[in-house]
DNA sequence: TCCATAATCAACCTATTGGTTGATCAACCG
DNA sequence: CGGTTGATCAACCAATAGGTTGATTATGGA
């Protein structure tokens, strides 16, 4: 895991628990113990996932008496998107151009066998 | 990193070494040692960032002569992108949702207040 | 006040990451 | 053939990830 945003974004997204933390959070809020009720594991292992998340900005706590509330942040999720759209289009659109290219080689390699 | 693919992808993406990689790709092909040279480390390391790639379909790698041209797959891009869109939206759709119903108890409360 | 509940902190363990250096393999070229 | 170049393999290392158990903190309720 490295120190910059994006970095940390896609690496909380890397683990399969921290998925499924998200996908039930999109749903709505939901305290340590209703996230962790679906797992196997322990408590403190899922608060670890929560730290991680926490840190990389893609959920924020609240305080509700003993309870905290988790939120998910979908900025991150955002920016996270748009490196890979972008990388995404910039290479669709090369083999575009390679494709224009193939076609006009071949429209030339035709007018020379019509000569 | 684990076993799926999708975690293996976003493990993949979670290093800006690798990220730097893939967005050279994106514009072509090249080779090891093209692709090693923005970076202060060793060939060996760059070499171990593409079997990451590679283990992830990232990147798929051909032969010619000694050398071993890399190319950009961006299928798992696109799986990677429609994970994050869709949660992104379940959220903004709840969140949508609730907006609808504050304005309706508001409009019930200035009902009352006419009364 | 005392206890139960919600959650975190702390220490520990094992496996994996991300880097290093040195040796090796594979293909071309004089 | 022998040397050079491109790239990988192998062993090693420090740091981190992801899990465990046990202790601790904070809040609410009888």
């Amino acid at each position: 895991m490295e120190d910059d945003q994006l970095s940390a974004t896609f690496a909380a997204l890397a683990d399969p628990t921290r998925r499924a933390i998200l996908a039930r959070l999109a749903d709505g809020e939901a305290t340590v113990n209703q996230l962790a009720e679906p797992f196997e594991m322990s408590l403190q292992a899922i608060s670890k996932h929560l730290k991680v998340l926490e840190r990389a900005r893609l959920i924020t706590r609240g305080r509700d008496a003993q309870w905290r509330p988790c939120r998910l942040q979908t900025a991150p999720l955002e920016t996270a998107s748009e490196w890979i759209e972008r990388y995404r289009h910039v290479a669709r659109d090369r083999l575009d151009r390679l494709d224009k290219e193939i076609q006009k080689l071949k429209q030339q390699q035709e007018g020379q066998n019509h000569e």
